[in-house]
DNA sequence: GCGACAG
DNA sequence: ATCTTGTCGC
């Protein structure tokens, strides 16, 4: 697929929080009327040394619980990592992995949805320049506050709120694991990513997709492929 | 100034 | 994310 809405690198950090704020106004969250059934998703990971950024896409049926397809680019890595601007660091090389996909119903990416700064992670970001439901699934806190937090048991374990509105929630599928931050991104709400991500996970900490979605963007790295 | 800080 | 050894838990 296309992305609907031109990316431009920032050329500094002033000018990427410029583009987040005039992008966030796009985001919209909203029940998701019809389960998907094509989630794509995404996970990166860099060659350091080479300076590459390798990034692999998991087509997953939602019904049958099971990968349709891996896909995988790499790219130059073209941006540094800055807390809150870690979208133009991965979304060239996501761009790039999404030409070489069609009919996705649902973008599961590792990062955030709208439990950022200005109310646009990586997860949002990418649902927009492709209007397409997103969520974001991440492994440790940006921002907002956790609520009714209970880690003795396991699921859902704790709301997130952010601007005193609950934005997402912590998640838990694997014992002595810690808790996932799961948001929307685009095109769905909190209370629809409840509805319906549980069936993502199997025996990982991960939802499935995403855990072969890391396994093999290591591994394709560590085979220095591309 | 201090603490926090996706991947 | 990556680096990096042994080690605790399933």
């Amino acid at each position: 697929m296309k992305n609907k809405i031109l990316f431009n690198l920032p050329k500094n950090i002033k000018e990427g929080i410029n583009i987040q704020n005039n992008l966030s106004h796009k985001v919209r969250l909203f029940p998701l009327k019809k389960d998907p059934e094509n989630v794509l998703a995404i996970d990166c990971s860099y060659d350091k040394k080479e300076g590459i950024t390798f990034v692999v896409g998991v087509k997953w049926s939602y019904s049958e619980r099971k990968p349709i397809e891996i896909i995988h680019t790499s790219i130059k890595t073209s941006f540094p990592y800055i807390t809150g601007l870690l979208s133009f660091r991965e979304l060239p090389p996501i761009i790039r992995l999404l030409e070489k996909v069609n009919k996705i119903d649902l973008l599961l990416i590792d990062g955030q949805g709208i439990l950022h700064p200005r109310g646009i992670g990586l997860a949002s970001h990418v649902g927009i320049l492709y209007d397409r439901p997103s969520i974001g699934v991440a492994k440790s806190r940006l921002t907002g506050d956790i609520k009714h937090f209970d880690p003795r048991s396991k699921g859902f374990i704790g709301d997130i709120y952010l601007h005193n509105k609950r934005s997402g929630f912590l998640y838990v599928n694997k014992e002595n694991t810690k808790p996932l931050y799961i948001s929307p991104g685009h095109l769905i709400d909190v209370n629809s990513i409840e509805r319906i991500l549980p069936r993502f996970f199997k025996d990982h900490r991960l939802p499935e997709p995403l855990f072969i979605a890391d396994k093999v963007s290591k591994k394709i790295k560590n085979e220095k492929n591309t």
